[in-house]
DNA sequence: TTTT
DNA sequence: TTTT
């Protein structure tokens, strides 16, 4: 009944965008998580979240997000679940981002800018074909591999 | 850096209590937590949410919630791996809480309860040896079937 | 850049349900939310925070909320301050909650029904010049007495 | 019963570090948040929130956090109220926060610094009288003007 | 493997 | 001005 989760953490590779069949962008990366005390070994861990974007918070994020960077995400934890090749159950969790900040503003340039997202408009790209159009869903969001497409526009929350 | 969630849902079992070697106690439980909108075939989902309370916190859940009671999170999100038998890296994602507020006063009597958990005293249960105590870790404190223990009281956050 | 608050407690008085000179509904409660502790007296204290809702979410509010009942509210922590009578600078922080909510059924029937709320559904009354209509805004949606308006439509955040 | 707010924000001013007559650190500054929406004359609006922070952590954003610098507060919304010199009952909103992050590490130096806080290490400066020992509380820790101290370390929430 |  |  309610579910919301803020992060502040540092991109582990850049961010991935892709399109649904319908045009909608999606973004996603992970944000390596510093936990707040060290291990046995004195070591500090990190907590690895899959990080989620739609439409034009999915292309900022591509465009002003790079490995490395600091980001913060605000959103709801999902957990999702598919059978993988050898028929076994596997769990997903992402978190579905709403709002995501960016805590640096990459030392190239780009004076002026806050560090900031540019809202949440919802741009929907055409069906241009352009070199990233190939880059389609699967079961896993996150996998490489790909699997049979089973997420449609027809479940965008928004 | 920073990783803070809440949660309101409903647990899906009762909790299970179980203890750690060296006597600290641990409660796990999920919540689920309604989607807040509809899948293409209209029907709300529901995220299934592993939780893991420590101590005090432990206990009183164990006490005071039942399957069905609802129920709110505060903590962290914590994302664990580990290998597992058929040497396969799987990854388990949990919130591990500092602070459960129970909804439901549970209709049977109990008045005078402001439906609040006793904060957060970290009381550590002596080795007594009772029923409960051959409940130990293992790999993953919701798998049911018992990894060797990998856990010590050395890992507690707190 | 980010300001995300998530609060339960219970409603010190009905909500108060009025409308923009636009139409757009607008509802205003207190939660009392217990501290995590006690005083030097021995006394759980309580924080009076002032929640705001807006449109379908507003109208829902006055509908299904009432005097103590338990709530949650989600949103972001505004602090707007105006010209008092005398001169003076007042301070007043609100949340703006962009989900509520309702934690308790009320006792009386209502059976079927989640306690959720119906989403962010934003319609617009119109200007039928009801029995609420007159309830308009002031400096101070929690203030009593009414100051010109100064709130007006354009300042709506969505 | 549950009371959780995160903000990112920028500071105002340096932080002003005080102490308890038991010797207890107190540090408060304000946190410049930017809406998520410009006002009907296109300009972004701030919120400015009032944070404090106890002890160790508070030390620690004396030393570490200027004006100007960004940084990620967690912590409770706090509403308190005093009677001010003309009787009039005054309310102070204000974040209690338990956790900091510092996310601009200062262009000077300090490399291999993270950004982060040092966590919550508990000291308790001793009663040595050194130059900042006479700042002192009066009702509204963010008041210049000193009024009688009604803040004791038995108030202290943690 | 899931709750109302 | 405050709720259970």
């Amino acid at each position: 009944m309610l579910n919301r989760i803020v992060l502040i953490g540092r991109l582990t590779k850049d961010p991935e965008l892709r399109y649904t069949p319908n045009g909608v962008a999606v973004a996603t990366f992970t944000l390596a998580v510093d936990r707040p005390f060290t291990n046995q070994s004195g070591e500090r861990e990190a907590d690895f979240i899959n990080i989620v974007t739609w439409r034009g918070l999915a292309e900022n994020c591509a465009n002003y997000l790079k490995k490395g960077r600091l980001a913060a995400a605000d959103g709801r934890l999902q957990i999702r679940n598919y059978e993988n090749n050898e028929g076994k159950r596997v769990y997903v969790s992402e978190v579905v981002a709403d709002n995501v900040r960016f805590l640096e503003s990459g030392n190239s340039g780009q004076s002026g800018n806050n560090g900031n997202n540019g809202g949440q408009g919802g741009q929907r790209r055409g069906q241009q074909g352009d070199q990233q159009s190939n880059q389609r869903f699967n079961d896993d969001p996150f996998a490489k591999d790909g699997q049979p497409i089973d997420i449609s526009d027809d479940d965008l929350p928004f």
